[in-house]
DNA sequence: CTTGACCCTATAGTGGCTTCAGGGTGCATA
DNA sequence: TATGCACCCTGAAGCCACTATAGGGTCAAG
């Protein structure tokens, strides 16, 4: 498999292939003659692996963390679950934070009356006073 | 007014509004002798301004034409009407993509029954197949 | 033998700051 | 007068997770 028909199966721009390789996030594969990345299944799954997890909100530092939890199948699963906890409070964080600009935003936008900028409630909203 | 003082007012660091005035979104000050910035009332409301665009979500940019617009009183408000609707939809955006995150966590974290890796319903949700 | 799709490396750029290194200023206190 | 300390200065690099760009090489088909 070359490193064009990894980026189709996953998904992932071959740029970030190549990005995920630098950073140790996959092993480096073999090569052909001509120099050309030759990937297996193995890296199949990792890269989904790293995928799944990255449209799933974790950095590529908690990333790193559950591969290598992933490849111990006898430790407890309690970190796996804590980051996974951790992941969720930091969503609900943000759809808080967002859902309150959502407000904000929506209650400039009903006050505006489409006249001229010395009379826009959202400048007005704006600016100090 | 020096630059702590400003930083203090506005609850900016000292660095972002250096970083403010690289960018030109401040004017530069005055300086003492001693090579200090000396701010007046008209940078207090300009980077109050500022941060309270970038606290609404706006980008630097999106600042940019804000304070452009708010500087033109006779013009029409409809621009900064656009730009706050284009705010709030891609907030909207945001908030819906982190609510499927948050429900696809949750989902997973219900599912795991505290064992080993080898049957962690997480990392299996992970893992490709 | 050329075209075109694909691949390679190395480097810089993105946004919005933050941090760091290495200094200078200014005021109060011993 | 010396010294300590809080504050200020500049310029450059670092952060995250890629993305883009320049400048080239490989390979199969027509």
């Amino acid at each position: 498999m070359k490193i064009g028909d990894l980026s189709r199966l996953t998904g992932t721009r071959v740029e970030t292939i190549r990005f995920y390789e630098k950073e140790g996030l996959i092993p480096a594969p073999s090569r052909t003659g001509g120099n050309y990345r030759v990937y297996d299944q193995a890296h199949l799954n990792r890269l989904s692996f790293i995928r799944r997890s990255r449209d799933l909100g974790f950095t590529l530092d908690q990333v790193r963390a559950l591969l290598d939890l992933s490849d111990d199948h006898s430790r407890s699963c309690g970190a796996v679950d804590e980051l996974a906890r951790e992941q969720l409070r930091s969503v609900e964080r943000k759809i808080e934070d967002l859902q309150a600009l959502q407000r904000e935003l929506a209650s400039l936008l009903n006050q505006c009356s489409q006249g001229t900028i010395a009379e826009c409630r959202i400048i007005e909203a704006l600016a100090p006073g």
